[in-house]
DNA sequence: ATATATTTTAGAATCATTCTATCTTATATG
DNA sequence: CATATAAGATAGAATGATTCTAAAATATAT
């Protein structure tokens, strides 16, 4: 593992949020002030690639970057903000009605969060 | 319904695939050659404003629009390709899960296509 | 110690999608 | 019917996240 490596894979396991690669850009920035930002797209897709991180892509808003860890998310359908569930796990279910091509899967969960229900 | 909206709305119901805006581009001008892209973008969108059709996204490669009737998707992790699988309905047991904020949910399956498979 | 491979940098390129401004067509009102 | 107003379509520029390319720096291996 590189310094970059090392560090984007920290910032990311560490951070509470689902992160951009702009967060990520300015956490790193922190503690290496010439990073560019292309390092750090470099980097993501590598330890995506690795599968120590996972990608989370929601329509409209720039990609995040999270934890492996097995959990689904919840996404405001008003403001895009991210939040973990864990539901059941779909996978053996899944790969009975798939066959044995089955690789994975992604659940997201569509709901309004606590803040724009108010509104 | 406009001319427009209607002619989109029916090459995305009748087509056994999931179009890209550029493909129901395509399409439609078949019909109606003078028709511009901006004038597909515009329609799919207010078609799914709308709740006649939906937005299928899968990172990494242009929105596709679909039926709405319930069904989810397999997505071939190698070459992107698309296709309908209908698995149980998830929709009481996440409702419960979230609660009554909760609105809808995508579940996409990855796994490797038959022609991907092959190779 | 030198060759080779890997990583980083810098900035240009890409490409799906949206936006703006203008023109056209449809609808409503007197 | 005529005119006003709204809605839709066109054309092309703008946006913005991400990728790509080429060069520079750093690490690894012989």
């Amino acid at each position: 593992m590189t310094t970059y490596e090392r560090e984007i894979y920290a910032v990311i396991t560490t951070s509470n949020e689902h992160l951009t690669v702009e967060q990520i850009f300015a956490e790193v920035r922190k503690t290496y002030p010439r990073v560019v930002l292309a390092t750090i797209y470099n980097n993501v897709n590598k330890l995506c690639k690795a599968g120590l991180i996972r990608r989370v892509s929601v329509e409209g808003i720039p990609d995040r970057y999270d934890r492996i860890q097995k959990h689904d998310h919840l996404v405001c359908r008003r403001c895009g903000e991210l939040a973990d569930i864990t539901f059941e796990d779909l996978t053996a279910s899944l790969r009975e009605t798939v066959g044995d091509t089955f690789l994975s899967y992604d659940l997201k969960v569509f709901y309004l969060c606590p803040r724009c229900r108010k509104k």
